[in-house]
DNA sequence: TGTTAGCACTCGATGATCAAGAGTGCTAAC
DNA sequence: GTTAGCACTCTTGATCATCGAGTGCTAACA
């Protein structure tokens, strides 16, 4: 079912002027879009057929037509002309990301920050953890004689700690054979690979004192899991609030969702690589409706790493703000790449 | 200026009503609660006074009376029942309570949580910080050859890391000289006196290292000053936006200006020990205006330390709110002190 | 002197009616 | 295939009358 030209140009008109300006469009107002090449009855007439094609909708009889989701679909994927950013817009990202100097966690939470700012929408991205995450470093320090810190580090650099208490005061020694046996055990291991059994196996190597370092090992075993699974940060959720596409209702539904981070998570690891538009609704969650997801990954060594995206309403402008992402990504990718590279 | 007993009944009586409803209270609707015991005129006499003296107003003539800010502290003060909290109550936020087993601030943050659920309002805590806080261990961490990660934890068990990187490698031995020169300098000293004087003489005292060990020392005075201001929690903030009296755009700046920590920070530190309820309007914050803050200490070791708080509209169920709240400072004080209490 | 019944009055909320305007679909002419 | 013209539909905003809740005031009452 190819669009003819005229209609793709119609398509497109429209499109564009709803995103700018949230309303029904109607004939007269595309015939001037159009530099007066056709008359509106001729519009009319096409209009009418994409109505029927299932591009356009109207409201109710005597307004204009908003595109529906399939244009949009033919927008993103064929019609849209994406903006070429300017030296200047490229200079205000890059000096955005400036901020955090050497930790690979604060690029990302930054990168989200500025990317909402620059978007106008939320932006969500994902800590680099990506499949190859795996345990460069296990520290156990005490933090008083009953209470004691882990550390964990991963092959990102992404650091998590965890304070556990003991039941009763633990000797040095005691540590020490701990700390030496999770760094014997799991070093270099992947997180992946670490469950409840690989766990449970050394608290028996560690003989009697491996039931007193039970909680000790609980929270290790909690803290892996915590770092195996992508950490999802969001910034600028407010932002979809000052939108006036939301109504008060369903702006709190997305928060909502947007809130549970679970959620977001497994949307965003289901998707595949490369940039992807996704329409709220096609997806399966009907707090999506309305809203328009935009993600890509940024690379890490060359591998595509965490996701980065941003999340807003379905009358977005799609134009501007993907090449934005990516250009967030590629930069995101480089800083981190610079951050973790080393000298050797 | 003191106010008649009955006058006091029927001002109760207008605030406990609006409550409930949001909706102004009529002299009709007063009769039944006051049990007939005066009829409508008499009321509409008396709450006529209660209007000139300021604690009622009339959003329109022919409408029923709102209280007044005023109405409001009068009623906090000295009007208001407090709800006593049954034996179930406490078993439910005992409960929610019970998660986070031996981390101090993963307790608060649980808390945090658990406060903005019973309440229906946004909680805000801050994390065990107290005046008190001290230097317990510094930790030189490398992550490979040109990151390494500082680790700050303080005596109030709150860790905190960050992860810098060199112009170039470093060598175990330089590290080794760091770490030691960070702890034999700074360990247990409070947050608060080490400024940027102190971290740069501690540079100079490094000597030829001193500069290569530069981007650390940054760090690691950016983590004393993270540290050293009690990082502050919010949850919940959602639950505003389900009220009803916030309309989108007042939702949208209180949420805005909840955004902004900092000011947070400084609202919850410039209060006094105790159990405090501010009005909005009592407060220079024209974002505050139509909320309510309640705010209390939890203690640590017998001693005030970090805050803990609800913030909603200013028609809030202080009955319920204000013990629920109380109790929940006692009982995070109780379990931090069980957390920290070493077997010493 | 304090309380109450009665009543006129005010004012927002509700709903009906109406005119204006935007936009369409259809028909007939080009 | 395109266009001018026109009748038709439907939203929007304004105007207006009505209704009802609630008040303030006055006069009667205990």
């Amino acid at each position: 079912m190819e669009l003819g030209e005229r209609k793709q140009k119609i398509l497109t008109a429209v499109i564009d002027a709803y995103i700018r300006t949230g309303e029904p469009v109607g004939s007269k107002a595309l015939v001037e879009m159009l530099d007066n090449a056709v008359s509106s009855a001729t519009i009319r007439n096409e209009m009418a057929e994409l109505s029927s094609m299932g591009y356009l909708e109207q409201p109710h009889t005597s307004a204009g037509r908003i595109p529906t989701a399939k244009a949009f679909r033919l927008y993103i994927d064929r019609l849209m002309h994406r903006q070429v950013l300017s030296e200047a817009d490229r200079k205000d990202i890059d000096n955005l990301l400036s901020g955090a100097a050497g930790d690979p966690e604060r690029l990302i939470e930054e990168a989200s920050q500025a990317l909402a700012e620059i978007t106008g929408c939320a932006a969500m991205t994902t800590t680099p953890a990506g499949q190859a995450a795996y345990i460069r470093r296990i520290e156990v320090l005490r933090a008083s004689s009953r209470m004691v810190a882990l550390l964990l580090m991963t092959g990102s650099g992404v650091l998590r700690t965890r304070v556990c208490r003991f039941d009763r005061d633990v000797d040095n020694e005691t540590l020490e054979r701990l700390s030496k046996a999770l760094t014997a055990g799991f070093g270099g291991v992947e997180l992946s690979e670490i469950g409840l059994p690989q766990v449970q196996s050394l608290m028996a190597a560690l003989g009697e004192n491996g039931l007193l370092c039970a909680p000790a090992l609980t929270a290790f075993y909690e803290l892996v899991q915590e770092s195996a699974e992508a950490e999802v940060l969001l910034a600028g959720q407010l932002n979809l609030l000052r939108h006036p596409d939301y109504d008060p209702g369903r702006a709190r539904d997305l928060l909502d969702f947007l809130a549970r981070r679970e959620m977001l998570s497994g949307l965003l690891s289901a998707m595949p690589i490369g940039l992807r538009v996704v329409l709220g609704s096609e997806s399966e969650r009907p707090e999506l409706d309305g809203s328009s997801i935009i993600v890509t990954r940024y690379t890490l060594g060359g591998q595509p790493d965490g996701s980065i995206g941003i999340i807003g309403p379905l009358r977005m402008n799609y134009a501007a703000a993907i090449p934005r992402l990516e250009y967030f990504a590629n930069t995101v990718g480089k800083l981190l790449d610079e951050i973790m590279r080393d000298g050797d």
